[in-house]
This record gives structure tokens, sequence and C-alpha cells, in this order.
DNA sequence: TTATCCATGTAAGAAGTTACATGATTGA
DNA sequence: TCAATCATGTAACTTCTTACATGGATAA
């Protein structure tokens, strides 16, 4: 699965211009893709050339031409393909969690900062799915619930646990038993 | 944050080979970031050209001599710095929630399929976690304390919304739905 | 006997990001 | 006036993965 597929899985909703399927993404994937300017436009070209897609191109005064690209039976065949395979795990990179993995190493303040930042990020990102709700189909309102769920339940496993990595009592008690067990 | 800053922090949980520092890798971090040798061997190589690291060869018979790795007192800097930069947003890259997002282009009983499986590697990943509790310091049990949050919560949710992307009755409605929303 | 573990490393290639080039319009 | 929106595209770069090269030891 690439930002090719992803290209088509959005023109299945409805036609679109590279730049527009870029802000869908933004609205509707950002929580689990992501896809830049970059990598759109010429993954467009490429699913032309291949015949999955077509193209429009609407003339526009003062700014370049707008090309409205809408999927062929092809590409309509070949997303079907794509999204039948079954998916593999999930990729994570998390440097917060990372960060808190070191948390010996960093001051106490610093890791209640960056705790309270996870927490009010996740409130905010909890608070747009919650928006967003409404104009979306069930699929749509299944995934949104998901990313909701799993917000949620991070939020809460942060507030109630925080106090393992912020108290440096605690944390040199870590200091001491990790010379038991480092290599 | 990149292989290199992960390859120091690993260090600084004790000294070891690229190996060593690969399974470590897989044990403890694998839920949020990942790393192949053809990424750690030349890190290393790196990060002991820079100065943040230094090797003792140990010789070995009939196979390469081991490499072992070791922080020096500017890596251990070099860690911290890293550490302390706040930490940007995850990045997660979900197969199986793009697929959810077009349920509507598969089967039902795929689909139904996705979400077993999806529940059982949750579960899977909930018991790994359980179990490595014990060996681990309070740092370290706070993030695996987070993943399981999570885990379960994903799993729940899966359960008990799993109706909304398995009902064909209900995938026609989407269908009529979206000929109004479409683009 | 077949796969997995140990152990390092390189080279080729995939996939994507960032920055640039271009530039009018619109809202704060 | 300053940033954001609209609109496409390319080139250089980064980062990482996969596959290869090498090969004994060990467990199933």
């Amino acid at each position: 699965m690439d930002v090719r597929t992803l290209c088509l899985g959005v023109l299945s909703l409805g036609n679109a211009s590279g730049y527009e399927i870029k802000k869908r993404l933004e609205d509707t994937f950002s929580h689990f893709y992501d896809a830049s300017f970059g990598s759109i436009y010429p993954a467009l070209s490429r699913l032309q050339k291949e015949g999955l897609v077509e193209c429009e191109t609407e003339a526009q005064s003062k700014r370049p031409d707008k090309k409205v690209y809408s999927l062929t039976v092809d590409g309509r065949l070949t997303l079907v393909e794509e999204l039948n395979i079954m998916p593999g795990r999930d990729r994570v990179r998390s440097e917060f969690l990372v960060a808190m993995c070191f948390a010996d190493l960093l001051d106490a303040s610093q890791i209640a900062e960056m705790i309270d930042r996870r927490i009010a990020e996740h409130q905010r990102l909890t608070a747009e799915l919650t928006s967003r709700e409404g104009r979306s189909s069930a699929a749509q309102k299944f995934v949104a619930g998901y990313g909701r769920a799993v917000y949620e339940a991070a939020a809460a496993y942060l507030e109630e646990n925080r106090y393992l990595v912020e108290s440096e009592a605690l944390m040199s008690q870590i200091d001491s038993d990790r010379v038991g067990t480092a290599d």
C-alpha cells in the first residue's frame, strides 16, 4: 500500500485534482497516513500513464490549469484488489514513546511538559474527529470512532500513570535497578 | 529522531553490538519504532566516526568479530539533547484503517476476516507486553502500559462496533448517502 | 536436513520529504 | 502587510529496506 493506492481511494469518493486529494488526505487520513505534494503529483502522473485514472484539464485564469482526475474501470479494479490484500502491521513511529523510554535521562519537569502537551494534543484530535462525525459515511464513522477510542484511552492512561515517570525518587530507584539488569 | 538516536538510547542501557541492538529494538521498541541491520550498521559506523560511541572488537572464531559499542560522554550528551527536543507527532501508517475507510468496496466476509485478525493481533501484542512487564524499569513499564491500554481499547472498540462495516445492508445505505456528498 | 541463531557489512533501490520555481487572490 | 489558499510540478536529498555476500553452530 502506497501513495498511489491512497490516491485511487480518494478518487473513489469523488473526482479531484492533486491539490484537492492532498486536502482530503489531510482531513480524513492524516491520523494514519501522510502524503506530500511531492509524492502525490508524481503518483498521479504515473497512474494516468498506466490507465488507472483519467484527467480532464480545466483552464484557469492566473493560475496553473486544474487537472481533475477520475478513476477508470481499471483503476477501480486495481483499488479493490489492493484493498483486498490482508493489511500488514501498523507502522508507528513515536518520538514521544522513545523519549518516555529514557525518562530517567530527563528532568521530571521536562517529562511533565511532554505529557501535558501529549494529552492536550490527544484531546484536540479527539475533538476534531468528533466534530467531523456528522458529514461522513458509516465506514468513515467507524474509523473515526476507532481513532477516538485510541486517543481517549491513551490520554486516560497518561493521566493515571504519569507519576511513574515524573517522580524523581522513583527515577533514582530505576538507576539502581539498571545496574543489575544492564547487560 | 532517527536510527542513530535510537542506537544511542539502546547503548545507554548497556553496551552492545549492532546485532544485539537490533534484537533489543525488536524486543522493546518494535511497537513504535523499526530498524533493520541495513540502517543500524551504517548508523554505528557514523556514530563512531563522530565520537559518540566507542567500539571494542572481540575476536570470535568462525564468525565475524563482534564489535561491542559503548557510549562516550559526548554520545550521552547528544542523546540527552535529542531526547529533550519536544517530540513531534506520532507517525502512523495503517493499511488496516485505510482498508476500513473503503469498507464499502469490500465483501463483508473479507472485512470480518480482517477485523478478526486485527483483534487477535492486538491480543497477542497485549499478552507480549504483559509477559515482559516483570523485567523492566519503571519507564519501560510506563511505555508498555501505554501500549497495552491502546491495544485493549482498540480491540474493545472493534468488537463493539464491527457491525458498522460488516453489514451489507448498511453498506448500500452508505452508497446512496455518498451520491449526495461526493465531490 | 532444514531452519534459525549468531555476526558484519555493502550496494541497489524504493519511497518519500523538502525546497524551489511561479504567482494571483483573499482574508486577518 | 503578512500569511494562507489555490495550483502544478521538478530536483535534490534523506532515510530506510531488501537482497546479497559469507558461513559455522545448533536445535527441531
